[in-house]
DNA sequence: ACCTGAACACCGTTCAAGT
DNA sequence: ACCTGAACACCGTTCAAGT
């Protein structure tokens, strides 16, 4: 077989295939993505350019099919929780790619558009024009660490007991990793809300 | 050569090594931190264990040699602040190492003994028990980003002018990479402490 | 146009062998 | 105890060759 009449390969069932196996095993490689589509390792390159190029592949499909709820009706916090959570929903749900997408500028434009919302919910919040940009680059910290979060083991520090008494009051009240990840978001997410709420009532005075 | 009459290897030599390299090109290898310092791939192994330990190591070091100014006089948020900058700060100094750090979990005891204090201080703020650990969560995921922010390339999102309106409003006032990041670190800060105040407060109704 | 197979320059890790 | 060199099982990428 050289040249099949119909393709053997396509970009979706490419990226199909690596995301089974970070999702399974963290990583993915050219050898084992050309093996479970039943292809020969150099196929690969006559639909994708290089690794980098699988990643943002990957990344694009976090977001392609997220469904965003009508904001128009909302008031900005309510708005602003919809996105953020929006946002950090699409990284929860293949946490391991996030590991690989944060050494990489991020290039799709579909992310590009949920970043468009977010910057003209903090514009009706009230935050000056300068605050924006950075307002973004903190949702985006949030998001991702929410993300990474799901990712690491049940104990994240495990304080020896004695020599660090406040950390291990702060971690005696242990619970799952899913659990933990979302007390860390909704506590960040508060936390941005209300940080967002007071810079924003600066520009009053 | 077999055995030389004193150890050609040292663990510090090592972590020097490889720092220089994740500096220089974002990552280091086995083949690449043995030939810096004159010495075969395997015997590397003598000193540690393997790749993970040697990033370990690395994590040790941003924070080993910090010096943290007396908190004492200080009122909870201007502690907070001292410790979270010292916490980026650390990582900041090593920007491309952040990315080899977040997928493996914290093992370094000095790192720890900074969580510690960050605890206390968020006892101080009066925060509740609950929200601790989700508190230094969201600190961890700030200080993480900010420094992530810092390998990131000029442009970021760089919107489409006509598509993107407000984003391009946002990412008009562009600088330099050290300036966007210093001003998201600031902004995600400010966020930070007054929304832990926001938080707190509630204790007291 | 679309695939295979071989080749190349890289990895991390193990292990027998030397002193 | 401490090092070398060879070996092994992996990588990403290129390219000539086939249809």
């Amino acid at each position: 077989m050289a040249r099949p009449p119909s393709p053997l390969l396509s970009v979706e069932a490419i990226v199909d295939a690596a995301l089974v196996l970070v999702d399974e095993t963290g990583d993915f490689s050219f050898p084992k993505v050309a093996r479970r589509i039943g292809v020969s390792q150099s196929a690969l390159y006559n639909r994708i350019d290089n690794r980098e190029h699988i990643i943002e592949l990957m990344r694009g499909r976090l977001f392609s099919d997220q469904v965003i709820p009508p904001l128009e009706g909302l008031p900005w916090d309510e708005a602003l929780r919809v996105l953020v959570r929006a946002y950090r929903d699409g990284f929860a749900e293949h946490p391991r790619l996030v590991p690989l997408l944060v050494s990489q500028t991020v290039q799709d434009l579909g992310v590009v558009g949920l970043y468009e919302n977010i910057a003209i919910t903090l514009e009706r919040a009230g935050l000056e024009q300068a605050h924006i940009g950075p307002a973004i680059a903190t949702i985006d910290y949030l998001a991702l660490g929410a993300a990474l979060e799901l990712t690491a083991p049940a104990v994240v520090w495990s304080p020896p007991a004695g020599e660090f008494p406040a950390l291990h009051r702060a971690t005696a009240l242990s619970e799952s990793v899913e659990q933990r990840a979302e007390a860390a978001f909704a506590f960040g997410l508060d936390v941005l809300v209300a940080g967002v709420r007071v810079k924003a009532s600066h520009n009053f005075f």
